[in-house]
RNA sequence: GCCGGGGUGGCGAAAUGGUAGACGCAGGGGACUUAAAAUCCCCCGAUCGUAAGGUCAUGAGGGUUCGAGUCCCUCCCUCGGCACCA
């Protein structure tokens, strides 16, 4: 292979360049340097046992070509790396093994962090950091604990995935059919105590503070369709023959008129009390049903529509008609109040519920303000109301202000705003997962842990099998369980033995790089303030919407508390495409085609494979792995070693190979702005392949050529750098700048069509009159012959392109 | 179902509305070599033609334009996200 065979002992040279970079410290970001500062920034991996695949190089060699760039261009670049070590796998093999979850991820990020080193990343090291270390969680805890003294924290009861015989909590994926993925046991959904993180309360921020990020659109949609922010109105029903009051949300205030039933979600506190006793046994049995649905099957859109009559009815407000009150599983307990007015004419669902019950379907709204009958589908358009009294014509828009306003005079409704986002489940009963720093005392209530007490450790145990009632591991740990009086001994109460999600930790560790060591505070306000935002942030798009929405809702808050001076951490967002298998499918053990970056280094070296890694296509898009595609790139850089080892000309370059030189330059600096680096590396090839074609070695070109090589490929570029006889590291070097004079050719390429089609072409030189283009088009003959004859209708002239004649 | 990407040679891809396929891989031919590897040079979308040259071609079909891979409309396929959110 090409690896083998290269022009120069590959592996020395990089592992003189890593040996050189570390006992350097040449990456190191300077905190008090007068340089502008630029903070780059990689999602950090979570440190697997496998060790990273070729996908993880992806964006970090990305980050890496514009953190050195960067570097030559004379900022203070940021650009750290570090751990997301709290998680599932490690807790898993655990169980198997028995081995400590601790020690499974020193070895893992141990091995990482090889790997990372032997790609010739550039980060600094000095501010690694790691989410399980407790020097860092006793600063997520600092958070949470700031979050549950404002009231963002807060326990409720939720239903959760209760497996009896696995005797633990499952996630919703890990439930197929009601039973357990794993063993086929049953599942039920059990209410259970869990910590919530009251995200909701930021809703609307974090929806319009993603107008200002350069992120790509389609994940900003994202993140506003998960938010979800709906307009609409809050309507009260009186409840026939009982005091309550049944308030509904609805975006159609407009279609009142059109209420034919209500829906109750299964679980709506209302259920009970208002079932008639001929219901109970119905409503009781359906309820109960509906308790055992996973959420997966329950909002399976497939699925019939259910659903059972309480026996008592509603008094429409808008005209006293009585409707009957149902309750069905397509209302969510979750969303908006839990309950529905159902307008069956125009509202798809309350249409198939309609049909499949027998209930009326009154059409309110037209297109065309006459009523045309209700047809084989609910008509969700806005139009012009109909059969709606003294509203009828009024367009939807307007009907809606004016009802909504005459609700609210009456003291019946009032405009509201829902989202769709619900507040976060920040609780697993999990070991391997940060403590929450709380205790729970006898009376109930619920207290930090005093500030100077943390971190809340984790304690040692016997066994990662969660406790039988579903608590985590923790919870069968007495000493740690058991929080007692320092002085007397005596128990004070009962430590929270749930831990948070794998969420937390990466919620701020672009925080923590910056201030990585400080014992007495999370970060320094000064660093803070000289760092942030974040510049660049690259990793992949399934973190989409959890991770970089958990993240800025941690950010919005930390800003409110003080912590941090921008409103938005991350101020532009890069994502980059997944890398497939050489068979195209998604890379996974069990397909067999995973690529191990230790193999590929082996053979053709870091180099080459991040200059593959680049060279493969855009970055944001999926592209699948070609090894025999390296074989490309490894010449390349073979061949710019081949012609920097010779004898080399202190002579100025001939005008056409200067030429070539700074439009090369060109391309490339404005291809790294872009991160289309794929191109760059295109417009490198076509150099070197123009100047091997010259017998004379040109200093001037092969250290520009370099220095634009070596943000791809930094150990030949540094090695090569040296050779030519300068100083290390080659990111202190400035970075070549073109002329632009020399990047526009003096002789041009016009193209002759007729009639659109290409007929012919000359050289002329540049900026040539079109009066001249087009008595040159003119005089040709093949020009000519396609005309055949015909008078000529129009000539376009584009001036340095081309000449139509249209004949 | 809804939202968002994307369909270009054998493959990865490139192309401010202006020569479609830059660059690379694979393939073919040649030079060097006892030979192979490496290296260097040439060819390489399809089709008709001895050639000159012509015709077709960017998922399909329409449209706008002197000119469309690029803009507009309809549709198909594919990948990703969300999925009874009232």
């Amino acid at each position: 292979m090409a690896g083998e065979e290269s022009t120069y002992d590959i592996h020395a040279v990089e592992q003189k360049w890593q040996d050189y970079w570390l006992r350097d410290n040449t990456f190191r970001a300077d905190d008090d340097s007068p340089k502008p500062k630029f903070y780059v920034l990689d999602m950090f991996p979570y440190p697997s046992g496998a060790g990273l695949h070729v996908g993880h190089p992806e964006g970090y060699t990305a980050t890496d070509i514009v953190s050195r760039y960067k570097w030559m261009n004379g900022f203070n670049v940021l650009h750290p790396m570090g751990w997301d070590s709290f998680g599932l796998p490690a807790e898993q093999y655990a169980l198997q093994t028995g081995i400590h979850p601790a020690i499974t991820t020193r070895k893992n990020i141990d091995n990482f962090r090889r790997q990372i080193r032997m790609l010739g990343l550039a980060y600094d090291w000095d501010r690694e950091v790691a989410t399980s270390d407790p020097a860092y969680y006793r600063w997520t805890q600092w958070i949470f604990l700031k979050l549950f003294e404002k009231g963002l924290a807060y326990q409720t009861e939720i239903p959760v995935n209760w497996c009896p015989e696995l005797g633990t909590v499952l996630a919703d994926e890990e439930v197929v059919d009601g039973v357990s993925e794993r063993g086929g046991f049953p599942v039920e959904r059990r209410p259970m105590r869990q910590w919530m993180l009251r995200i909701t309360l930021y809703a609307d921020r974090l929806l319009k503070d993603l107008d200002g990020l350069d992120w790509p659109e389609p994940i900003k949609e994202m993140q506003r369709n998960w938010i979800g922010r709906s307009e609409g109105a809050d309507v009260d029903f009186a409840v026939e023959g009982l005091p309550d009051v049944l308030r509904v949300f609805t975006t159609r205030p407009d279609t009142l008129f059109g209420v034919t039933y209500m829906v109750l979600a299964p679980e709506h506190p209302l259920v009970n009390r208002i079932t008639t006793s001929g219901q109970a046994d119905a409503v009781q049995g359906y309820v109960t049903a509906a308790s055992r649905m996973n959420d997966i099957s329950r909002t399976d859109v497939t699925r019939d529509k259910t659903g059972v009559f309480t026996g008592t009815y509603a008094i429409n407000p808008v005209n006293g008609a009585r409707v009957p009150i149902w309750v069905a599983d397509y209302v969510l307990i979750s969303y908006g109040t839990g309950a529905i007015m159902a307008v069956p004419a125009h509202d798809q669902r309350d249409f198939e519920f309609a049909k499949t019950f027998d209930l009326p379907i009154i059409e309110v709204v037209s297109r065309d303000a006459t009523p045309h009958g209700v047809g084989e589908e609910a008509l969700t358009i806005e139009g012009v109301a109909v059969n709606s009294g003294m509203f009828d014509g009024l367009p939807t828009r307007e009907f809606k202000a004016r009802i909504t306003a005459e609700l609210e005079s009456k003291g019946v409704g009032k405009a509201s705003v829902k989202y769709r986002l619900r507040d976060w489940v920040f609780s697993r009963q999990r070991y391997w997962g940060e403590p929450f720093p709380l205790v729970h005392l006898p009376d109930g209530t619920v207290v930090a842990v005093p500030q100077s007490d943390l971190p809340v450790t984790l304690p040692e145990v016997a066994s990662y099998k969660t406790a039988g009632s579903g608590e985590s591991p923790l919870a069968t740990i007495e000493d740690w369980v058991d929080v007692q009086d320092p002085s007397t001994g005596k128990s004070l109460g009962r430590r929270e033995t749930h831990t948070m999600p794998q969420w937390a930790g990466s919620c701020w560790y672009y925080l923590r790089y910056i201030d990585p060591k400080n014992p007495d505070r999370l970060i320094d306000p000064a660093k803070e303030s000289k760092w942030m935002p974040v510049d660049l942030y690259v990793g992949g798009a399934e973190h989409a919407v959890l991770h970089l929405l958990y993240a800025r809702f941690w950010h919005k808050f930390l800003y409110d508390e003080g912590v941090v001076s921008t409103l938005e951490p991350f101020q532009k967002l890069v994502n980059q495409g997944l890398i497939l298998g050489e068979d195209g499918q998604k890379m996974s053990k069990s397909r067999g085609n995973v690529v191990n970056p230790d193999e590929v280094v082996a053979v053709f070296g870091a180099d080459a494979m991040r200059v593959y890694e680049m060279f493969m296509g855009p970055l944001e898009v999926v592209k699948p792995w070609n090894t025999q595609g390296i074989v490309g790139c490894r010449r390349f850089l073979d061949r710019i070693w081949r012609l920097c080892d010779g004898p080399v000309s202190d002579d100025p370059a001939p005008l056409h190979v200067r030429r070539m030189l700074h439009k090369t330059i060109r391309k490339v600096t404005q291809d790294i702005d872009r991160m289309r680096f794929n191109t760059a590396i295109a417009q490198m090839m076509t150099l070197l392949n123009e100047i091997s074609k010259e017998t004379i070695r040109y200093r001037e070109v092969l250290e520009a050529l370099v220095l634009l090589v070596s943000p791809y490929a930094p150990h030949v570029g540094e090695e090569l750098w040296e050779r030519l006889g300068h100083e290390p590291s080659i990111i202190h070097a400035p970075w070549p700048t073109f002329d632009p004079a020399l990047c526009v050719e003096d002789e041009v390429k016009i193209v002759f069509q007729v009639n659109g089609k290409l007929r012919d072409d000359t050289m002329v030189a540049i900026d040539t009159s079109d009066e001249e283009l087009e008595r040159m088009a003119l005089e040709s003959d093949k020009v000519l012959r396609h005309l055949e004859g015909r008078p000529i209708r129009k000539v376009i002239v584009v001036r340095n392109r081309l000449v139509n004649i249209v004949g």
